[in-house]
DNA sequence: CTGTTAGCGCGTTCAA
DNA sequence: TTGAACGCGCTAACAG
C-alpha cells in the first residue's frame, strides 16, 4: 500500500500539517523538523496523492498548451518543452486545440475550463493574438504566457526579435548582389508575420531599394501555398532573383515550384525560409533559413506562466535569440 | 460558483447517489428518474469535478502515451489519435516519455505510475516491444495497449500488415523491371522493421531472385543514416537500381546522396520509404511510400485500452489498412 | 514554530 | 429502486 502523509507524520513524530508544510516549502518549520520531515518522505518513498492535493488546495497543478493550428512540428517542438518545464515544477500538461471559428473557440476554451480548469495557459500563435481566447483569458482572470505576441509589451512570455533575424537574413541576400527580392507572406493572423514582413521592408529601405508591392504575395505557411506564391513572383514580367518565404514549408514548396519551371536553386534563384524544421536540412539544396529556439521557447514560456500562478502580477517578456543559418539554397544572382 | 452533485440532487429532488448512478451510467435507476436527474444536470450547467472524482474512485481518469524515442512526426500522429479518442471518453493523456537505458526507463515508468497513476497506458515503437516496460505493466496488472508490436497476438491495440505492404511495393518495383533493389533497414529494436524486413525478402523469393546479403544495410530511421546507407549500396561493384528504404526521412537521405554522387532520381535511381511523413511530398522527386494511418492507429489503440480497463480480458488487436502511394521516386530501371 | 479540526466533491457501503 | 453516512488524502483556517 502507498504511504499517506498520515503516515510520514507518524514515522517523523510531526503533525500532518508540518509535513505539508515541508513539502510545499512553506515558511515557519525549524531547520531540523524539516529535515526530519524529508527522510521519513524518502524513507517511506512518500509520493502525494494529485487528486486530494488538487481537491483540498483549490488548484489543478495543470497547465494548458492551447492551440489552433500550428505546424505539427513547431506545435511538438513547444510541447517538448513546456513538458520539461512542467515536469520539474510538478505540474501536469494538457493538450488544448480548439476548433476555428469565433462560436468553436468560445465552446472549447470553455470546455477546457469546466473539465479541466488549468492553473494557467500558453497560448502560441496564431492563437496568441486571438480576442476570442485573450478575452475569455482577461475576464476570468486566467493566468497565461504568450509565445511570440504581437503587443509582447502587454504580455508575459517569450519572444524572438524576428524583425532583427529577417533584417539580417535579408541583409545577407542583399551582399550577396541581390536586389529583387520577393517575399512570399504568413497568414495574417499569425502575428509574427508581421515582423518577419516589417523585417523585410526594413532591409530594403535600409539597402535603398525601392519596395515594390508586386514582389510581395500572401501565403497562408503550407508547401502548396509556396508553389502558388512562387509561381506568382515567377510569373512577372521582371521576377526576383531572391525569395524569402516566411517559413520553411512554404520555401520548400518554392524550391519545388522552381524546379517545375526548370530553374535551379541556387543558380537561377535563391531562397530562404523560416524557424529551421527538419525539411531545411532535409530538401535539396539545404534551406537557408533562422532557427528558433522553439523547444525553449515552450520551457520558458511556461517557467513565467508558473510564476505568475504562484504570485500575481509576477512573470516577463523574455527574449530568445535566432541563429542564421546560411546553407545551400542561397548564392549570388546568375545575371542571366 | 460551481454546481456540485449536491446541487443536482436539490434540484431533482432526489439523493447525490443517484445523482451519481445517473452520471456514471450505473443501473438500477428508473428511466422518470433518469431524465429528471438529466435535465437538473443541463440546467445547472453541471461538471463533475475530476479530482473528486478519482480521489474518492481511486481511478485517474488518465491514460499515458509512453514513449521512448520515435519520429516527432509519429509521435505527434499517434498522440492526436489518443487525444481524440480520450476526449470522447472525458479520459485525460498524459504524455510520458522516458529515458534510453534499461535503468534510466524502469526509472522512468515507476516515476510515472508514482506520480499519475494512470489507469493504463498506450505503447508506441520501439518501446512496445521493450522488455523493461513489459515486465513492469504485467507484474503491476496495468492495462496497456500496443501499436505495432513485434507479438501481435499476445497483445491488445493496433497494427497493420506492414508485410503486406511492402510486399506490394516490392511487387511494383520488380513490374518496373527492377532486379537489383537494396534495403536500409530500421533500427533492430524497433519491431516492426523486421515486418519490413521480412516483406522485402518475400517478395523477393516469389519473383525469383536470389537474395544478396550486400545488398541490405542498417540504419536508423535518421535522415543522415539513409545517406550512409544509400552511400555503402551505391559503391557497390554492381549497384542496385533501386533502394527500398525502412522509413521517409531514410529514402531522403537516399535521395541526397544520390544527388551528391551526381545521379538523378528515378532515372538512376528508384527510391520507396515508408510512412508518407510530409516529406515525402515535400521532397523532390516525391517520394514513392506506403502510408499508414498513424492518427488513426493512436485513437483505436486508446479505444482498445479504454475498453481494457473498463472490463478485465476486454479488448483486442484491430488491424488497419496501409495504402500504396507511387510517386515520382520510382521508374524503370534506365539500363546504364 | 506547531497541531487540531473541518472540509474539498465525489463514490461506496449497507440499510431501507 | 433509492438514500444516509462515511471516507478517499490532502490543505486551510485557526488555535496554541
Amino acid at each position: 500500500m502507498r504511504s499517506r502523509i498520515e503516515d510520514v507524520a507518524a514515522a517523523a513524530g510531526v503533525s500532518m500539517k508540518t509535513v505539508s508544510r515541508v513539502l510545499n516549502h512553506e515558511p515557519n518549520v525549524r531547520e531540523e523538523t524539516r529535515d526530519r520531515v524529508t527522510r521519513a518522505v524518502e524513507q517511506l518513498q512518500y509520493k502525494p496523492n494529485l487528486s486530494a492535493r488538487s481537491l483540498a488546495g483549490q488548484r489543478s497543478y495543470v497547465v494548458a498548451l492551447v492551440y489552433n493550428n500550428p505546424s505539427r512540428n513547431y506545435l511538438m517542438e513547444v510541447q517538448s518543452g513546456m513538458l520539461e518545464a512542467c515536469r520539474a515544477n510538478h505540474y501536469n500538461l494538457v493538450l488544448a486545440p480548439v476548433g476555428c471559428g469565433k462560436q468553436r473557440t468560445a465552446d472549447d476554451i470553455k470546455g477546457l475550463f469546466e473539465y479541466f480548469g488549468p492553473d494557467g495557459v500558453v497560448l502560441i500563435p496564431p492563437l496568441t493574438d486571438d480576442n476570442v481566447v485573450l478575452t475569455y483569458l482577461e475576464e476570468h482572470e486566467v493566468p497565461f504566457a504568450c509565445i511570440a505576441p504581437r503587443n509582447p509589451e502587454k504580455r508575459i512570455g517569450v519572444m524572438m526579435e524576428e524583425t532583427a533575424a529577417v533584417l539580417e537574413l535579408m541583409a545577407g541576400l542583399i551582399a550577396l548582389g541581390h536586389r529583387r527580392i520577393g517575399h512570399i507572406k504568413g497568414p495574417r493572423t499569425h502575428g509574427a508575420c508581421q515582423w518577419r514582413y516589417a523585417g523585410y521592408r526594413e532591409a530594403l529601405r535600409k539597402a535603398g531599394i525601392a519596395y515594390d508591392t508586386g514582389l510581395v504575395t500572401q501565403g497562408e505557411f503550407s508547401f502548396d501555398s509556396g508553389i502558388s506564391g512562387a509561381n506568382r513572383l515567377l510569373d512577372l514580367a521582371e521576377p526576383p532573383t531572391a525569395i524569402f518565404a516566411a517559413n520553411d514549408d512554404m520555401a520548400a514548396g518554392v524550391i519545388r515550384a522552381a524546379g517545375e519551371r526548370g530553374l535551379v536553386v541556387p543558380r537561377d534563384l535563391s531562397v530562404c525560409g523560416f524557424d529551421d524544421t527538419p525539411i531545411a536540412r532535409h530538401i535539396y539544396p539545404a534551406l537557408t533559413t533562422v532557427r528558433q529556439p522553439t523547444s525553449e521557447m515552450g520551457r520558458l514560456a511556461t517557467l513565467e506562466l508558473l510564476e505568475r500562478i504562484r504570485t500575481p502580477g509576477a512573470g516577463r517578456m523574455v527574449h530568445v535569440e535566432p541563429t542564421l543559418l546560411f546553407r545551400e539554397s542561397t548564392r549570388p544572382p546568375s545575371g542571366r
